[in-house]
DNA sequence: CTATGTGAATTTATTCACAGCA
DNA sequence: TGCTGTGAATAAATTCACATAG
């Protein structure tokens, strides 16, 4: 199967079984079948196979995937088997939240910078990061970085966005409710945390 | 058209579609077009007017979409033209993020209530709301409200959505990283902030 | 006998192309 | 003429069913 193109759907499951095989490991369990992994992600497990079948084979059969072996190749499929050096923008209420959320390194990233724009907290340290002038970001080319997260207000966020991208980053994590142009090359994911509780009322049945 | 089924990601793109309209809005803006909409959205036209064409003919051909009257018919649609009051579970970083966050307003959504397990949390007000006693999760029942959102460890997450369960709420918006059971009739939606990010390198061009 | 891997069938979602109304 | 609304065509993703390997 390795020669069709990847859903993006496959692609944005493999996180989730990267996470459910990390909790598998550390209760001690070294291989895992599609049927156990189905329980643990909530999806089921043809589809499990089929994800894994565009990459390769890494299951035994009669004996399931080698969950050690399993986690490798996903992180190499998503490339991020190697530590990524990523950089926050807006340390405000969600900014802390993301400097303090431990799930980030599962995923091999390093939030190894944090800029604001408010002078108050140039200079203060949060979650052992030193806060940087936002002003200062176009000195950032030098530092190798390639990944953003913004987390300003919305209106700050495009021209936030243009900044990183003019400081070399190619991808670009975006908590603040609005779509940012960048250019083809660079890859934005946008995430709202208050857009995903508005369609929970309408799959309530009327009661 | 009105008598397909909805597609999943239509329903998923309607918040979306609220937030545009809300601040083209603001912006005076009294009517706009497909065309428009997609610019502010990052959706093409055809499908922004397909997506609403599954609930009805909203707009006047040759002129666009009645902002208000659109925004009113998407809220009915996704049932948040009645407040909802909400119930967070949580107090954390990212619990205070939550509760800080003004998106959940636009919503229509009204965080009432707020609960962690920390003694020293508890009384305590955080962006107004005083935190209670995890373990009079129980009460909760007379207070009549249907959302919740999770925000505690992982460990504690299927633990916690069970109480709520049992309260009576009937859709859970979890920011815990694991995939937690319910019973069919509630509807869960899980975030994890970091995972989004895992997704980004491999979407960039190898450099 | 168990659990993977995968073509084929099916379902779901998007895009196209254009008819039709203001 | 401009922009909506929608069947039909296309594309994408999921499910099925079963051959195949350990």
């Amino acid at each position: 199967m390795r020669y069709y193109k990847v859903p993006d759907e496959t692609v944005s499951r493999l996180p989730i079984y990267l996470r459910n095989l990390a909790s598998a490991s550390e209760q001690g369990q070294e291989n895992i079948s599609s049927k156990e992994l189905a329980e643990l992600s909530g999806f089921n497990s043809w589809l499990i196979r089929k994800d894994f079948s565009y990459f390769g084979d890494f299951g035994t059969r009669g004996v399931g995937y080698n969950i050690k072996k399993l986690a490798k190749e996903i992180k190499k499929i998503l490339k991020i088997d190697v530590v990524h050096k990523t950089v926050l923008v807006g340390v405000g209420n969600l900014g802390s939240a993301v400097l303090a959320y431990p799930g980030f390194t599962i995923y091999g990233f390093d939030i190894v910078a944090a800029f604001d724009a408010d002078p108050k907290k140039i200079g203060k340290k949060v979650s052992g990061i030193t806060i940087e002038d936002v002003s200062k970001l176009g000195a950032l080319k030098r530092r190798k970085m390639n990944l953003g997260i913004i987390a300003v207000p919305s209106g700050a966020a495009q021209k936030t966005a243009d900044s990183l991208v003019k400081a070399g980053i190619k991808g670009i994590l975006n908590f603040s409710p609005v779509h940012i142009a960048v250019p083809k090359k660079v890859k934005v994911i946008t995430i709202d945390i208050a857009m995903d509780l508005a369609r929970l009322p309408y799959y309530i049945a009327a009661s």
